[in-house]
DNA sequence: GCATGAGGTTAACGTCATTAACCTCTAGCA
DNA sequence: TGCTAGAGGTTAATGACGTTAACCTCATGC
C-alpha cells in the first residue's frame, strides 16, 4: 500500500477544495481524512488540531482572494477599476463559498501579531483604497468610501451565495447596477467638492 | 423540587438570549438547559431537536427585527425612513448577534412552504420596498434598489458586529456617511429621470 | 544492510446531540 | 377525597465528532 505522503499543504488545500463543495458548516475531519484516503487521525500528523487546518485555510483563501482583487484592478482607473474588482469579489465568493466563508469567519480574530491573515486583509484593503483613490477623494472620506464598498459588496456577495435573493430578476442586472449607483455617487462627491473647491477658494491638502 | 414549567416558547426564549451572548457557534443545548437550570434531555420534552430550537429561534428574531424595521419606518418617508429603518437595523444586529446570525442562515432554507420565515421575510422587504416607494423610482429599478439597500446594510452590519471594522475611525460617521450617499443616489436617480421625462416627452411605461 | 523516524494505523477518551427507559408530581375525575 | 394517567422531569445508553496515545512499518541516510 503507498503512503499518501501527505504534507500541511496537500492537506490544506484538499480542506479548501472539500469546504468549498460541502459548506463550512458541514466540513468534519472524517470527510476530509477520507476524501484523503487516510484515517482520521492521520491528518493530526500534519496540523495541529481542526481550528488550525480551518485558519490555514482561511489564510490560503485570503491570499488568493487579495490577489484577485489586485489582479482585477490592476492597469485600470476608475469606473473601470471599480467594476472589475468588484465582478472578481463576486466571482471568486460564487467559486469559493466555503473559502469564501472561512476567512470572513477567520479574519476578524487573528491569532496573533504574525498571523499572515494580517497582511491579506491589509492587501485586500489596499487593493480596494487603490482603486477609491481614482475618484480623488477628500482623505476624510475615503475610509468611509472603504466601508461601504465592503459592506456592499460582501452583503451582495455573501448574500447571493446563501442564495438569498429571489429568482424574479436577473441578479447580474442588480449587480452591475449596484456597481453602477456606486460609480455615479463616488463621482459625484468629487464633483461637487471640485465644484465647490473651485467656487470658494483652493485649500485642497 | 419545584417543576421548572418549561415551554416550547420559555425555551425558545431562553435559547435566543443565550445565543446572543455566547454567539451561534457556541450554542449547545447543555449551556441552555444549565441555563434553565435542568438536565439536557429535558429540553426534548418541548423542541425536537436542536435543528427545530434554532428554527424556532430564528423565526422569532426575524418577527421581531421585521417589526422593529416597520416601526422605525412607520409615520416617515424619504431620507427620513431611509435613516430610520437603517438605523434600527444596525441597532438590533448590534444588540442580537447571535439571533441575526441564526435569522440569517435560516432565511435562506425555509423548511416547507408553510414556514413562518416566509411572511417574516417578506414582511422586512415589504417594509424596505415601502420605504423606496418614497423615492419614486422607476419599477424596474425598484427590485436593484433593494438588493442593494440589503446588501450594504447587511454588509455594514454584519461586518460591524464581528468587529470587521478597525477603531480607528468612528463607525457611526462611516454609518450616516453610507446612509447619505445611498440617500443621495436614490434622489439623483429620481431626479434625472423626471428630468429626462420632462425634457423628451411624457412615455412612462 | 540497517536503524530511525516520518507517517501511517487501531484503540480509547471526552464532548455533543439524541433516544430509551424510567420515575414522579399533579391535574382531573369517580 | 383518593386514584390514576400523562406531562415533564431524570439517569443511562448510543453514535458522531475531535483529539490523543500507543503502536506499527516503510524508506531513507549512514
Amino acid at each position: 500500500m503507498p503512503r499518501a505522503r501527505l504534507t500541511p499543504l496537500s492537506v490544506t488545500e484538499a480542506g479548501a477544495a472539500l469546504i468549498d463543495e460541502i459548506g463550512f458548516e458541514n466540513f468534519s475531519m472524517g470527510l476530509l481524512a477520507e476524501r484523503l484516503g487516510v484515517k482520521t487521525p492521520a491528518l493530526y500528523k500534519h496540523i495541529t488540531s481542526q481550528a488550525d487546518l480551518v485558519h490555514r485555510i482561511a489564510a490560503r483563501a485570503l491570499a488568493e482572494f487579495a490577489d484577485a482583487i489586485r489582479d482585477a484592478i490592476q492597469g485600470r482607473a476608475g469606473s473601470d477599476a471599480l467594476a472589475a474588482g468588484a465582478q472578481a469579489m463576486r466571482t471568486y465568493v460564487l467559486e469559493h463559498p466555503g473559502q469564501y466563508a472561512t476567512a470572513d469567519a477567520a479574519a476578524a480574530r487573528p491569532t496573533g501579531p504574525d498571523d499572515p491573515i494580517i497582511p491579506a486583509v491589509e492587501r485586500v484593503v489596499a487593493s480596494w483604497a487603490a482603486m477609491l483613490r481614482g475618484y480623488h477623494l477628500d482623505s476624510s472620506q475615503e475610509i468611509h468610501a472603504l466601508r461601504m464598498l465592503r459592506s456592499a459588496l460582501h452583503g451582495f456577495s455573501t448574500q447571493e451565495a446563501a442564495g438569498g435573493f429571489q429568482i424574479d430578476a436577473s441578479i447580474d442586472d442588480s449587480f452591475t447596477w449596484m456597481i453602477n449607483f456606486l460609480d455615479r455617487g463616488l463621482q459625484d462627491i468629487t464633483a461637487t467638492a471640485t465644484a465647490t473647491t473651485t467656487t470658494t477658494s483652493s485649500s485642497a491638502r
